[in-house]
DNA sequence: CGGGCTATTAGAATGATTCTAATTGGTGTA
DNA sequence: TACACCAATTAGAATCATTCTAATAGCCCG
């Protein structure tokens, strides 16, 4: 049920796993495929869920096995939350800006034009050897601002908050 | 023994606290003297040493909670890492450019003019509110320039992966 | 069939963060 | 001084994502 551009990135990922000697599996292949039929940056427990529908044993270290070769062979971008699980991006793969819902959690792609390129003028000036970039903007998407915002200081919440 | 901008920076950050009704312990005005006095953008563990040099009994639960009150008033910036601990710039709270050493975990301000704002534009395209932004760059400092980079797929790491 | 290797598993371990329940400490008042 | 109140602080438990460990299963090749 992938469209053909996805089909044409699932391909792209099997080439790569299998150029490092990385055998992919009937369970593999159906993570590729949960990971990329989802637009929602999916975090490695919905990933987990989306391959028991086809092979209930699946464990959660096979995920993250799954997902640490796809790091390293640079097939997923990881987008890192403190407090909560990270999620994953494997239709584009190299860093871009992205869109945080504080309230959902949704996470979205921020479709403009990309941020002209620093590497090579930050490389000069500061000698760090750059490898790759975050940009993330957090905010409220439109579904969400009617909720309440969690995290704000008010007299009632402050003896609740230990 | 801080500089007189951080004596300043000091008097905001207690001005803050104070103007939503949080008492100024003596613990807490170490607290924000180590955030201060650290260019390393210090981790919490980090700052939990720094108190307890003058107050030995002081339990991790403190800095924590101070942490959390200088969040919610807007005092600190909290820089986030899945899998280590977060770090907190106390000096400069508002979002702005990082580097990122991944070899020594050094965490860096980047010192270039700030990126010309696109909250409005993103705003009016996305229908979010933005709230923040975060933009960091991941690389190797000079300094550990000499080092392997610890997580590269190689024949021989494979197996001890797991 | 047997050897060797990789994939997979359940469950334990780790580590940062948050929570809980109890104690401490300070301030204002009689 | 004694007392009450309330916030600050504490030790330790709980949580939760992630990683590790040791064992088993599956597969290809001789």
């Amino acid at each position: 049920m992938l469209s053909e551009g996805l089909q044409i990135r699932l391909g792209e990922m099997k080439a790569a796993l299998s150029d490092r000697g990385v055998t992919i599996t009937p369970r593999r292949e159906q993570l590729l495929e949960v990971l990329l039929a989802s637009d929602r940056h999916p975090s490695v427990s919905e990933i987990h869920e989306g391959v028991k529908r086809y092979y209930p044993g699946t464990s959660l270290a096979t995920i993250y096995n799954t997902i640490e070769l796809l790091k390293d062979t640079g097939q997923v971008l990881e987008i890192e939350f403190s407090g909560a699980s990270n999620r994953y991006d494997g239709r584009i793969p190299r860093s871009h800006p992205h869109l945080v819902c504080e309230v959902c959690e949704k996470v979205e792609d921020l479709d403009i034009a990309e941020l002209k390129d620093p590497f090579e003028e930050i490389s000069d000036s500061t000698g760090y050897r750059i490898l790759r970039r975050r940009v993330d903007f957090y905010g409220v998407c439109p579904d969400c601002q009617g909720e309440p915002l969690v995290s704000s200081l008010t007299d009632s919440e402050k003896g609740e908050r230990g």
